[in-house]
RNA sequence: GGAGGAAUGGCCGAGUGGUCGAAGGCGCGUGACUCGAAAUCACGUAUACGGCUUGCCGUAUCAAGGGUUCGAAUCCCUUUUCCUCCUCCA
């Protein structure tokens, strides 16, 4: 969440930067409201320092100067608790407009509304060609029987699928593989909680806007759409020490997303799943060195693709296409062959000190003695998952439908060939 | 799910209606002593907001919210969290 403060004396900048991030918020009214609490404050003040003196003093009269007295500060009273009504409303109602306003983009995003204005940063691998034409994972699959969509689809409903036999040894190989990679590289393995509250996601930017995505339990708990809820929220009301900077988690776990809103995309396959596994990486740092600790996840995230072997593009995105709590916004593409084209396969986020706030998560300033600030996160996918397993099939498959292992793999799947 | 106990400053811990933003200790800071350090002694040590004569004044904050009262850390209600015991369970 940005600061009140900071939104009411910076307006017309903060109106400018969030021109492309679809806010709907009220401004003039915003100012309004704080224009009153100012004026309620400082009355309260004043009042209160009158009733405690008269207060003070009614201890010393008589009973009947005290009885007058009292019949006179009660009044006083009453107003008090009025005036802190109506301060404690407005408080609320500033505090529910700024969980509404997305997060002000970093300078270097391109200011444009969607993804055709995002930026290719870097290129890495070169797709392969095949001397055949090339298969979809969703063909393979079901071809070698490791993936059964209709199955899925009749249990569960659509975008729900069983991954059988060999897809199973993979996905657990590939979950395994990346956590390895990137505990040798620093990061802690964490495994979280799969269901959490309602302040843990309205932390990190989930709720309240985006309520209608999650998956909802019947005792008002939700489903993480990401590893990224439970592992920010780790240290939700917590105080940091310097020292302690930066912490690096990267974390597994299976995510459910409801995807309202996306009817029609991606229906054939495993792109795009209400249910499907990630690895996260997920980082807390201070201000200063947020954007550095930025460039390093990404490669980080990079790292698994490279020992995959699986051609990718790095994309800035656009004011537009980035995600609600976002500052500055990386995708990975991979390739696939298929689809002739690169596809998301990790986000990879600086939120500055916007989930910070919301959560309230500070450290305490080496300088500044004594001094506290909000904390820098960060997070990214390192990677999808199921994503990962597509790409494999797709890249790695041969003419006859086998797909090969890849190397970094071999280790895991303790075989040359998955099928 | 049932019964009981608890929540106070960076930490520990006192405090059952006014003189309490809160004793005492630890920690931290400054100074004295010392060649230097330890020990010792002295003084100081929360945060946020508002005002102006920028050093003071004022307000809020003792888990959170509400209530009683002229006045609440203190009394009452609700909620949350933690601990102990029982129940249940992987």
């Amino acid at each position: 969440m940005l600061d009140v403060k900071y939104v009411l004396a910076n307006l017309d900048a903060v109106i400018e930067g969030l021109r492309f991030r679809n806010a709907k918020v009220d401004f003039d009214h915003l100012r309004a409201l704080s224009e009153e609490r100012r004026e309620k404050c400082v009355r309260y003040d004043n009042l209160r320092f009158e009733q405690r003196k008269a207060s003070d003093e009614m201890r010393k009269l008589d009973k009947a100067q005290a009885e007058a007295l009292r019949a006179q500060l009660k009044g006083m009273s009453a107003e008090l608790k009025e005036i802190d009504a109506r301060r404690s409303e407005i408080d609320a109602e500033l505090a529910q407009m700024m969980l509404y306003i997305p997060n002000i983009p970093d300078p270097e995003v391109p200011q444009a509304a969607d993804e055709s204005d995002n930026k290719e940063i870097r290129r890495w691998g070169t797709p392969k060609s095949f001397d055949f034409e090339p298969k979809s994972h969703d063909e393979l699959g079901e071809a070698a029987k490791i993936l059964d969509f209709e199955r899925g689809t009749k249990v569960s409903g659509a975008r729900f699928t069983f991954l059988m036999g060999a897809a199973v040894k993979m996905e657990l190989a590939l979950i395994q593989f990346m956590l390895d990679t990137h505990a040798s590289r620093g990061y802690k393995m964490v495994m979280p909680p799969y269901i959490v509250n309602r302040d843990s996601m309205t932390g990190t930017g989930q709720l309240p806007k985006f309520e209608f995505d999650a998956y909802k339990t019947n005792d008002d708990m939700f489903l993480i759409p990401t590893a990224e809820v439970p592992v920010t929220n780790l240290h939700r009301d917590e105080l940091l020490t310097p020292d302690q900077l930066p912490i690096k988690y990267c974390a597994y776990s299976a995510c459910f997303r409801l995807e309202a809103g996306s009817y029609g995309k991606d229906t054939r396959g495993m792109i795009r799943q209400h249910q499907f596994d990630k690895v996260e990486l997920v980082k807390f740092t201070t201000p200063e060195t947020s954007e550095a600790e930025h460039q390093a996840l990404v490669n980080d995230a990079e790292e698994i693709l490279k020992r995959l072997e699986l051609p990718y593009r790095v994309m800035l995105l656009s004011a537009g296409d980035m995600g609600f709590s976002a500052r500055k916004c990386y995708d990975l593409e991979v390739w696939l062959p298929s689809q002739n084209m690169y596809r998301e396969i990790s986000s990879c986020s600086n939120f500055g000190d916007y989930q910070a706030r919301r959560a309230n998560i500070r450290y305490r300033t080496p300088d500044a003695k004594e001094k506290t600030a909000f904390v820098h996160t960060l997070n990214g996918s390192g990677l999808a998952v199921g994503r990962t397993l597509i790409a494999i099939m797709e890249n790695y498959q041969e003419a006859d439908g086998r797909i090969r292992v890849p190397e970094a793999l071999r280790d895991y799947v303790k075989a040359d060939y998955l099928v």
